[in-house]
DNA sequence: CCCCATGTTCGACA
DNA sequence: GTGTCGAACATGGG
């Protein structure tokens, strides 16, 4: 699930725990999501402490640990953060819990595709001081989309916009809605594209990532039936500006839908 | 049994 | 360095 808005609503479902006392420590160390984590050393260092405040950038949540270190979360594919009772026992798939005295906060993660890494120092990780601009940054701006298109003249526009080093937190469906939006064939190379193009892709790059925070990460409400969200996931669907059927194909190992004709 | 999945990474190759 | 492709990872649903 976790795309940019979906990690959102992930991070504030630990808000009830942020401040609080922290107890003890539930993990699977042997999980693969703590393969480049020091699980003992996080065992060790969270008792006692607090998580102080959290962020995120794309696909990555980031904790802040006070007074110091650093808790860095993707959810992979099926990773969800969930917030209970400091009485829960953790199931199979919890691979991570933190307890404090009120509240348990569950890491949960049945495939495992989703990474857990900590830094008991002061400073940020590296990941973090290093990150991309985000694109509903003012200063993602055209001549910041123009650079990258050029970079990339013959990726696919669907393969480009998955690239989390320059669209953080475009996954699939967001891919998906994005160029349906646009009225851009998912096929279609930078190259091939006009000015005006960027421009109309600028607009909806911005337009999906602030409907994405507005709808998902702000209590996972159901998108509206006019996205193209709701009518791309199985065979058969219907496009709601055309009426006619949408298409899915593979571009680069990734299932994509698109609407022939409308988009070109 | 088969195929599919909102993700990332790695290796092989042109 | 760009770009494509397939496999791998691990689990469950249809």
């Amino acid at each position: 699930m976790p795309e940019l808005g979906e990690v959102e609503y992930y991070r504030k479902t630990w808000n009830p725990g942020l401040a609080a006392h922290i107890t003890k420590v539930h993990l699977n160390s042997k999980a693969r999501v703590f393969n480049s984590c020091d699980t003992e050393e996080l065992k060790i260092h969270l008792p006692g402490k607090c998580l102080a405040e959290s962020f995120t950038h794309g696909k990555r949540l980031l904790f802040r640990i006070s007074p110091t270190g650093w808790l860095t979360i993707h959810l992979g594919m099926t990773g969800r953060l969930d917030c209970a009772s400091h009485a829960m026992v953790p199931g199979k798939h919890d691979h991570l819990v933190i307890y404090t005295d009120n509240e348990a906060l569950a890491f949960s993660d049945y495939r495992k595709f989703g990474r857990v890494d900590f830094k008991p120092h002061s400073e940020a990780p590296d990941w973090w001081q290093n990150r991309a601009r985000e694109i509903l940054d003012p200063a993602f701006d055209f001549k910041y989309l123009k650079a990258i298109l050029q970079r990339f003249p013959r990726t696919p526009m669907k393969t480009l916009l998955m690239k989390q080093d320059h669209f953080p937190g475009i996954g699939n469906w967001m891919a998906d809605e994005i160029l349906w939006r646009a009225k851009m064939d998912p096929r279609k190379r930078p190259q091939e594209l006009s000015p005006q193009k960027f421009r109309i892709l600028l607009n909806k790059l911005k337009e999906v990532c602030a409907d994405a925070m507005r709808v998902v990460a702000d209590g996972w409400k159901q998108p509206p039936e006019y996205w193209l969200f709701n009518h791309r996931w199985r065979n058969g669907g219907t496009c709601p500006r055309t009426g006619k059927p949408l298409e899915r194909i593979q571009i680069n190992g990734r299932t994509t839908c698109f609407s022939p004709n409308w988009q070109q």
